[in-house]
DNA sequence: GGGCGGACTTGAAATGTTTCAATCGGCGTG
DNA sequence: CACGCCGATTGAAACATTTCAAGTCCGCCC
């Protein structure tokens, strides 16, 4: 604590050396080196530290040390509650780590996500964990050319650069429109866009081609596109889906994320359909608000605080380790299956 | 860019200084008060720094200068989006100021917040905005002590020595349960808890003194108290008020906040009861799941974004202003009426 | 042509910490 | 008693930036 009035100017080192009757530099080794100091030093000056409310000045240690404690995480969507999972995870791993965590928000928009790095390249964290509005954005190699260990995630590097964490994608578009098909449909509907992101293509191809595998005509596979992945967009899908022919008209939907399926869930249950018998939903990434639903959704799940700790795994090893190769780790997605899907049709 | 390839060390002012031939004070001339420098050098100047890819070191800048440009948000609980907005809200009040913000997340344990101060503090942050997991808890009295600016969200300062930013928790109350009368509800359950939260308090003490006014008798508002304010213990409350013998069983629902309400509406969905019909319910803090649920739900709105503004201009001009007083920011909730309160009764 | 003023640039000091070679004092050994 | 050694402590240098008093250069006026 600190019972003497503050002069101003926090203590410093000098201050607390001053205080115990020590030279600075012992001061430095009870911080950094307790073994090396005697007993009855290191205790007196602990002792003159909590009087004065002594408090290490990060920026002055960094700057001699040349490196910083922390780690950065840029997400892209605060709204959803899928990244603040994996950044859960990352803070996990970074706690283990003894490093700070800095979580920031790009909220989708490439101009804020610039600035962030931009600080952050400025604070010289020690790595960046970024899931990036545009995963072949200019200023991402910008970062590996500046020698910053970065990772991308949940989405996968093209060039190799640099390591990633996903899951993949593919194969959890596959699983969804499996458990459709297995529980008797046989119009269905994917959700999801716009096709400018990645997952939003691999989940729809792996979808057909596990429908063209059943050997189901193409046309009962239909894409309704959305302009983003949001509970309103879901909501206005559904609208759509209603209003197409009822003989072309889908009886089960595959939603890209789970709050495309939580808005779609809403307009059906809004418009008197009964959720799963007169339309059966499943969704992406498998959020606490799916399983909380009106309606429990079965989702796609991902492994998202794993998501976020071998991300950060990954960051440490290629700061940390001068033989570090770049990896591009891939989980596998689980189908959950809950009540909104919950019944074999007929 | 950095065409040159890195020789391991970033560049630095002196590295640019000599590349563009010129000192290094000129160099920061050009970093801090361009207007005093001549075009010609100026222009030379940045063409160095770009060249050699140059990177103020904010450490350095930081110690130099005594002071950072970084507030810090420390919230309560990630998982819930209430707090995601106000950080939001915090985040645009920072960004105007040209500050940057460190989120970070204490998940409701002391400790955990604990550390996450003690690092703030050696960052030497501007600021620090905090919903505490107690209000009360030594280690906020030290910051305060240690002279940084520091304000209270969505938590009243019982003490005064510092600023607050809250909503009329006893109105909010009110309002919400005055709604429910109004609809015709005459037996009515409060499902909150722990009670050591204030706020859990205050709400249930709007609503009592509201149905009292109202000249209802008290063992008509049924307190079921619940662990923690989360889905999961929305959905038990649920579970206890089916097990009420039907002439004790409440027509409507106030939860102290939207998690719990969004729990209760899945049990109440689960159990084939029809909401509103059987069972109205109402949450607390219009987070946009509340209105993206199946069936939307009725809330008292917290002006959420506007918390976080609010309260990132109190710690401003606490950090700015010698003339500082502290404050305590009280807004005024206002109720939200959606389908899950939808008809009148009778 | 000497002096002056203004525009621009420079050099050195200062910030708080860590590191490391050097020093100190005491003790055991030969 | 001299020597070396060891553990503990010290002092100075280094980190990258900002600031500011002092300096340089140049043209212009008297």
């Amino acid at each position: 604590m600190t019972p003497h009035p503050r002069n101003g100017r926090a203590p410093s080192v000098k201050d607390v050396a001053a205080a115990a009757g020590v030279s600075l530099g012992t001061v430095s080794n009870v911080l950094n080196r307790p073994s090396v100091v005697s007993t009855a030093t290191r205790e007196r000056v602990e002792r003159a530290m909590a009087e004065l409310g002594f408090v290490r000045n990060e920026s002055a240690r960094q700057l001699r040390a040349g490196t910083s404690r922390a780690l950065a995480y840029v997400m892209l969507d605060g709204g959803n509650p899928f990244f603040h999972d994996v950044a859960e995870g990352i803070e996990t791993a970074a706690e283990a780590a003894d490093l700070s965590l800095f979580v920031c928000n790009s909220n989708g928009r490439a101009d804020r996500e610039a600035k962030h790095i931009d600080r952050l390249v400025q604070q010289r964290v020690q790595g960046i964990l970024i899931t990036p509005v545009d995963p072949d954005a200019g200023h991402l190699a910008e970062i590996a050319q500046r020698n910053i260990p970065f990772v991308l995630v949940d989405r996968f590097s093209r060039s190799g650069g640099h390591c990633s964490v996903a899951v993949d994608d593919v194969l959890g578009g596959r699983i969804a429109v499996e458990h459709l098909i297995d529980r008797g449909h046989r119009r269905v509907a994917f959700v999801g866009g716009p096709s400018s992101i990645g997952q939003v293509r691999e989940r729809l191809q792996g979808a057909r081609a596990v429908w063209a595998e059943f050997g189901m005509p193409e046309e009962d596979l239909i894409h309704l596109p959305t302009e983003a992945m949001t509970v309103n967009e879901g909501r206005s899908a559904g609208e759509r889906l209603a209003g197409l022919p009822s003989r072309r008209r889908p009886t089960a939907a595959f939603c890209a994320n789970d709050l495309l399926a939580l808005g779609l869930l809403q307009h059906a249950v809004t418009a008197g359909l009964r959720v799963p018998d007169d339309l059966a939903i499943v969704g992406f990434d498998d959020i606490d608000f799916a399983a909380a639903a009106a309606v429990p959704l079965t989702s796609v799940r991902q492994p998202r605080q794993e998501l976020g700790r071998t991300a950060a795994r990954l960051v440490l090893d290629e700061a940390t380790n001068p033989d570090h190769v770049h990896e591009q780790a891939t989980f596998v997605p689980a189908l959950v299956a809950r009540a909104s899907t919950g019944t074999v049709r007929r």
